[in-house]
RNA sequence: GCGGCCAUAGCUCAAGGGUAGAGCACCUGGUUGUGGCCCAGGAGGUUGUGGGUUCGAGCCCCACUGGUCGCCCCA
């Protein structure tokens, strides 16, 4: 056993894991660029308010998951544990309102939660952050699903789900919360779990999305507050399931579906996949219409959504998908005596300049070690350079696959490799 | 933070309280300069850490660390 090992909830991804890291990353910003988002790269670490301010203070992130320490300095900072109140903070920062609207923002990095690691569930764990800021139009929340779909769509995922609901704005949660849930959820309270009724008296929404078993049927027959949103939210929430049934993408309404942090408005969905246990989320996200306003910005509306990267390789690796392999070097040199070793080196470099891999084995192993290498190196050529060769300005240039073997001129084999690599590349 | 299960070679796993093994993977060979298959050999472990019981602990007990499943919450 090592001396030394990752922090718990943290992880190496290792080169074998990388093909999917790098699709899923790759496709992420495809998706992304297609719809007009740019990159932006903000601190892994803010201002603790930032982040108390912004996701809230009754929410489970900040009263018990950031990791927050204080530097040299004095100053109380936080490594961020989502992107958005960061994205939010840099907009108004930088004075992004007097750009076109919306500003249409995406990151990727790893965020930080100090909570009980499982599986699909990291310290540190990667994310892909799409912010659309400045926008009310239904369209934006329509537009951010879209690029949630078409993400998960590309990589090719099976049983995928939308939760989609709409929790009302300031003017009207607050009255559904206080004159129709808790009334309701009070005239029930026997059949409440104990867990829901503690909810019940601190965050009664979060009582709707309760998995207790015995609170079930209570929950079922509560009503909902997309029957109580004011005119507004009702508008815009029809509008966005306008768009979306007129596209189809496939949702389900979950009335039902809360979220875990304040800054949302209207808005909130979720995205899960098959083969993760309890943690099914690949995604979520929603509205967050009075957050740039309490960071300090002028109010201004806001939408967006978060992807783990980790849950979605994972949910990639139960459906079994596999991901698109990885460019390797496709030539490999192989040689045998001093001077044939250094022709070897010159050539390879040659390969290389002309946009083609190539690698060169190490030391002087016997032919047979390093046309072992070669092979499991996954190049497509081996190139065998002896005396002989050196003598007739010749290399022999075999296929792997095929084991056919053939004399090439060596002035020659850059444009020889080239035009089967590159230019005309047989399949 | 709470509860269950788990921890032996890089990986997957064996080893009735009595000297730690296998398969895969890795390296090297199998006559002059040719990979995959096959054969042979080699390297690789203070049995997660620290205590305890015992003549003797990988095995029994305790604590810690880490993983895993569930609760909580989320990505």
């Amino acid at each position: 056993m090592a001396r030394y090992q990752a922090p718990r909830g943290t992880q190496d991804v290792l080169p074998d894991d990388q093909p999917y890291w790098q699709w899923v990353l790759g496709t992420a910003r495809d998706v992304a660029a297609k719809y007009g988002f740019w990159p932006i790269e903000v601190p892994v670490f803010e201002e603790t308010e930032v982040f108390v301010r912004g996701v809230g203070t009754g929410t489970d992130i900040v009263e018990k998951e950031m990791y927050t320490f204080e530097d040299r300095g004095g100053r109380s900072l936080t490594l961020r544990p989502e992107f958005t109140a960061g994205i939010v903070r840099a907009y108004i920062e930088h004075g992004m309102r007097v750009r076109p609207q919306p500003v249409k923002l995406y990151a990727i990095g790893p965020v930080f939660r100090y909570e009980a690691p499982q599986a699909g569930r990291y310290r540190q764990h990667t994310q892909f952050s799409c912010e659309s800021i400045g926008e009310a139009d239904p369209l934006a929340d329509f537009e951010i699903m879209s690029v949630a779909w078409d993400l998960y769509t590309a990589l090719g995922f099976r049983e995928l789900q939308f939760q989609l609901n709409s929790i009302g704005c300031p003017r009207c949660r607050p009255p559904y919360i206080r004159d129709v849930l808790v009334p309701y959820l009070h005239s029930r309270r026997d059949e409440l779990s104990k867990l829901d009724l503690e909810r019940l008296q601190k965050n009664p929404l979060r009582v709707l999305d309760t998995k207790e078993p015995e609170s079930q049927p209570v929950v079922n027959e509560a009503p909902s507050i997309v029957e109580h949103l004011c005119s507004e939210c009702s508008e815009h929430f029809a509008q966005l399931r306008f768009y979306l049934d007129m596209l189809e993408r496939p949702y389900e309404l979950n009335p039902r579906l809360v979220r875990g942090l304040d800054y949302y408005t209207r808005t909130v969905f979720e995205v899960t996949a098959q083969g993760l246990g309890a943690q099914n989320a690949v995604g979520g996200g929603g509205r967050y219409d009075g957050l740039v306003e309490v960071l300090g910005g002028a109010p201004t509306p806001g939408v967006g959504f978060a992807a783990g990267i980790e849950r979605i390789v994972l949910a990639l690796k139960a459906q079994g998908i596999a991901p698109p392999s990885m460019p390797a070097p496709r030539v490999f040199f192989v040689h045998r005596g001093r001077l044939a070793k250094d022709a070897a080196v010159a050539l390879a470099d040659q390969v290389r300049r002309r946009g083609v891999g190539a690698l060169v084995a190490f030391g002087e192993r016997s032919i047979k070690a390093q046309m072992r290498q070669a092979s499991k190196s996954g190049a497509e050529y081996v190139v065998i350079i002896g005396d002989e060769e050196l003598a007739r300005g010749e290399v022999q240039v075999k296929h792997l696959e095929t084991g056919h073997q053939e004399a090439v001129v060596q002035a020659n084999l850059v444009a020889w490799l080239h035009e089967r690599l590159v230019a005309h590349p047989s399949p």
